[in-house]
DNA sequence: AAGACGTGGGT
DNA sequence: TACCCAAGTCT
């Protein structure tokens, strides 16, 4: 092997065949069974590389398993109502995989007979399917010698390779997809690839690799130079950004005002009670979450603070969106991340007054408690609507 | 080409 | 607690 910045082929024939050798020879016995490995059905390794990008093998299974249960083949899938898919995904997170594998789904179903391309360069043009996940299904699948490059493979080629830089570059991406195109083999490339990843995933792990269990820690500059644990060179870290929700679950009878997020806005196609950025949040009410943080016993007795705030709240619901509402209740408080922000939202219950819904989102609705079950909705969202219905 | 996009689990 | 990370893609 040369270093990482030159461009000539880092192993020479006789390394490559002995490297092939060993991964395949340690993926036989060590590969984890895991659902999409027993099939080679296009349809369902696509379904799961889309489920795992940014997420974990745990959360997928389940989520995997419900989803095929649902829709077996693409048509299936492709007849299906969009919320459908949505109300599938719901948790799972980047919602927009959901709105993509529906969209090639049918154009799946519509422009290809039901047939997946082969090649990773048809595959790559599809919706929601980017060069990893491309390479992914034409080997996996299709058994062909198309290259990866992901989270596993490309901490695995740098220590392979040594290589020092940012891994975040242009260059970087380049010199990666390079070195994955020099190793994949004609012969079995889908399990070449996957062993890979299994090997990136269980021994060449971001932190405490276990490179005395590798099958070919001699091949590795990394682990040769014993610089294993600093490479690949960190990432730069995003500051996170705090800001405050408002969040009204509004009742006319038994039903509640729902919204649908709009295409373009976080959570598109996803429902959720009337929800809004509040940052310039009274400090007031600041002081009522902390303390539902902490406890929630005599907290409800401080009924002044409550008539104080409910009307700050009704306030800001009636500039906001001309809707009047008498509130009741503070339900609770909940933190979440969403990449680079902090969300502090609180959640309030109360009645509808007055006022057209129509200012809220132009698709609004009033939905029963039952119904409340089947809209795909967003994870506080859920959160909040299952206190509700633990209430009533 | 940097930033947006969600959530849960591990340390 | 806070931070990092996970089978990326799109704009």
């Amino acid at each position: 092997m040369t270093n990482s910045t030159a461009d000539s082929p880092h192993f020479d024939k006789a390394d490559l065949k002995s490297f092939r050798a060993k991964l395949k020879r340690w993926y036989k016995v060590s590969k984890r069974d895991l659902p999409w490995r027993k099939t080679s059905d296009a349809y369902r390794i696509w379904l799961s590389e889309i489920m795992l990008q940014q997420t974990t093998v745990a959360a997928v299974i389940p989520y995997y398993e419900r989803f095929l249960n649902q829709f077996p083949s693409v048509h299936e899938l492709a007849v299906a109502p969009e919320s459908h898919v949505l109300k599938l995904w719901e948790g799972l997170g980047y919602y927009s995989r959901a709105r993509n594998i529906h969209k090639t789904a049918k154009l799946i179903a519509q422009e290809f007979s039901s047939d997946f391309p082969q090649s990773a360069d048809d595959l790559q043009k599809l919706p929601g399917i980017g060069r990893y996940t491309a390479g992914a299904i034409s080997s996996f699948a299709f058994n062909r010698p198309a290259p990866i490059v992901e989270a596993n493979t490309q901490r695995l080629y740098a220590r392979l390779l040594a290589y020092e830089d940012s891994l975040q570059t242009t260059l970087a991406q380049k010199q990666l997809w390079n070195f994955a195109e020099e190793i994949v083999p004609q012969r079995d490339p889908g399990e070449f690839n996957q062993a890979l990843m299994e090997l990136g995933s269980q021994i060449c792990k971001p932190v405490d690799p276990a490179c005395g269990a590798c099958p070919i820690s001699k091949f590795c500059l990394a682990f040769q130079q014993g610089r294993q644990v600093e490479i690949p060179r960190p990432k730069m870290k995003t500051e996170l950004t705090d800001v405050v929700h408002l969040c009204v679950a509004l009742k006319k009878g038994s039903k509640y005002l729902l919204q649908q997020y709009a295409e373009g806005e976080r959570w598109a196609g996803l429902w959720d009670f009337v929800r809004w950025e509040q940052n310039d949040f009274p400090a007031t009410l600041q002081t009522v979450r902390n303390k539902c943080d902490t406890t929630s016993s005599g907290l409800f007795e401080d009924t002044e603070l409550y008539a104080r705030e409910f009307a700050r709240i009704e306030q800001l619901l009636a500039d906001r969106y001309q809707l009047n509402a008498k509130l009741t209740d503070f339900r609770l408080s909940i933190r979440h991340g969403v990449t680079r922000y902090r969300i502090s939202l609180m959640c309030f219950a109360g009645e509808y007054v007055k006022g057209s819904v129509k200012t809220i989102s132009t698709s609004a609705r009033w939905v029963s408690k039952s119904e409340l079950a089947e809209y795909p909705l967003s994870k506080t969202g859920r959160k909040f609507a299952e206190s509700l219905i633990a209430s009533e």
